[in-house]
DNA sequence: TATTCATGTGAATAAGTGTTCATATGAATA
DNA sequence: TATTCATATGAACACTTATTCACATGAATA
């Protein structure tokens, strides 16, 4: 080994990039070319992991099966309404239900077609 | 409200099921007849919840551009190589990825094809 | 067999997250 | 306007989980 690449080495180890040796250097700087914006991956884990909860599993497929009420929801998952109405609050902030007033009662409903498609995907996938 | 139905709430407010007075009967009743098994949700979850990291979908998508050791990744992620050692273990025992032996290195690749359409798909979602 | 080195892993820590409890909000109705 | 009631929400708590550190493992080679 080179004075120098002992050199680049040490300074790979004072950033904390990387401590190794035997980097394949072609495969990774021809990734590196093809990298998604940072935001974008971050974006797409914040979007999987919506479906990352059973509660929210179990409010997704329901509402897939019919429109209904908060403690409609409560009832079927046998949970709390709060409990419910929370995980709500976070399903509609990424927008993956809508909602209709009808009085003192609140409906919601999947946002789009999209998100059925997803669930039946995931559901094909453990099913094999 | 008669006595039976106040007897039947209270029922209710005891087991902690539901504290609530209009729930929709006919919507609660037909939609409990087609919900899935509780362990099945529970499955689709726990698979979502995979992708729910930005290290593992980062991890994900570099395997999807080529088979790579364990330290290209950590590079390429610039994260330390436990890290990236501790979450492809995940993958690992989820089936997502796939490994060979090569001397000392060992290179991931990603299981099936399944994955990078999921990857896509999220993607696309995304992207709206 | 002793050494090197890429990878694996247990323990500890820090950060994130879901549920509950108590209470607030806001629409309908008396 | 006061009350009712479905829903929303802030705070607290328990629990999970990702990363780091230190070290173990195990394959290749001297």
């Amino acid at each position: 080994m080179t004075k120098d690449e002992k050199e680049k080495i040490r300074q790979e180890i004072e950033e904390g990039t990387c401590e190794f040796m035997h980097v394949h250097e072609q495969i990774v700087d021809r990734v590196e070319k093809v990298m998604p914006d940072e935001q974008q991956l971050l974006d797409l884990s914040e979007f999987f992991k919506i479906f990352g909860d059973s509660t929210r599993i179990k409010i997704l497929y329901v509402l897939s099966q019919s429109e209904m009420c908060v403690c409609d929801i409560a009832t079927l998952l046998q949970m709390g309404q709060s409990a419910i109405s929370h995980q709500l609050r976070v399903l509609k902030q990424m927008r993956l239900v809508s909602f209709r007033r009808e009085g003192k009662t609140v409906f919601y409903s999947l946002a789009d077609s999209h998100i059925q498609t997803i669930l039946a995907q995931g559901m094909e996938h453990i099913n094999e």
